[in-house]
DNA sequence: CATAATGCTTAGATAAGCGAAACATTCGAA
DNA sequence: TTCGAATGTTTCGCTTATCTAAGCATTATG
């Protein structure tokens, strides 16, 4: 019986080693979600808006309009939950709705000239700690976390959803 | 002209090159965060609960009880929020409230059988892909991956906020 | 041309979240 | 010891986010 245990230890050691690890790395991404989320949060009240119409305002951003069905199918969410975030954001003066020419069924919501200034203005406290510590490691620590994050986020994507940036690089751009 | 040309092309290149790197790095993140919450919505409601209400039970969990305040910590929400979320939970039989023998202010959200069920059917769903390919690496590609991760979470913390596996691991145990 | 498909909005409902105030309990002086 | 401050939770009133189902244009198709 001694010797059973002993490979009884020996094998249930390694497992546990395997489920601290998945812990570990789950526990590190929980850490990245809870930082980027409560980020936002902080970044879209900084700027007068909720986290929700944050995101969709920053979306709209990258191309300066697009669609409720492309916002809805980036953000996750159903296209009638963009309706009333639209609304939101109108009513704020963030963005404007302008019936396509091409398609008349499609509204283009599009970014106005405050809804440009939000986004310009607003991202510096997302990124700043992020980017300029990024920005301070050596080229292939860089190449090394991108490489990692990508591979981490090809094991997490059961589909593979169209991810653009949420948080915008352009700040980097005035240094 | 032609020198300065070339030196200025360089020195764009390069601010290019940081540029872009950020920007895959934060495209990967965002493609972790956006599969993780998918993840969770499915997890959720797969197990008949909400995503919120569904990582209340899992904090819940990790003790077998926890207080209203340390899930508000925990969640990054308001206590008052815990109070109607945890309301929820105790309707659905999946916890009860108890009032704490040594300080009667505080109350206990304790897990009930059917609670513990819940959280040892529902993980699966989740971490079925990410667990098993992770599992699948050699030794020194998963701690390169933790370390990695570790890394990036604290390049993001502002505060350190204590973040214990949202994601629980004890369905691997079951194989 | 009629009917299906598409894109968006409306309507009605529930859940999540907040701040302020109310309550009960414990702690800390004076 | 007793009274006021601090603590932990809940209640209240309100806003936002979200969904599904249904409705309304518009475009595509057989």
């Amino acid at each position: 019986m001694i010797e059973t245990n002993i490979l009884a230890v020996a094998s249930r050691r390694s497992e546990d080693d395997i489920v601290s690890r998945i812990d570990d790395s789950l526990i590190a991404l929980r850490r990245i979600m809870l930082a980027t989320e409560l980020y936002g949060k902080e970044l879209a009240s900084a700027a007068g808006l909720t986290a929700a119409q944050f995101r969709a305002l920053q979306i709209v951003g990258e191309k300066g309009w697009e669609t409720p069905k492309v916002i809805a199918a980036r953000m996750g969410v159903s296209q009638a939950t963009i309706t009333a975030l639209v609304d939101k954001l109108v009513k704020a003066g963030q963005v404007s709705r302008e019936r396509s020419e091409r398609d008349r069924r499609q509204t283009n919501v599009t970014l106005t000239g405050l809804g440009r200034q939000t986004l310009d203005d607003a991202p510096d406290a997302l990124q700043q700690k992020y980017v300029s510590e990024f920005e301070a490691l050596a080229d292939w620590e860089q190449a090394q976390i991108i490489a990692t994050l990508e591979r981490v986020a090809t094991m997490l994507d059961a589909e593979n959803i169209d991810a653009s940036p949420v948080l915008t690089t352009g700040d980097i751009k005035h240094h």
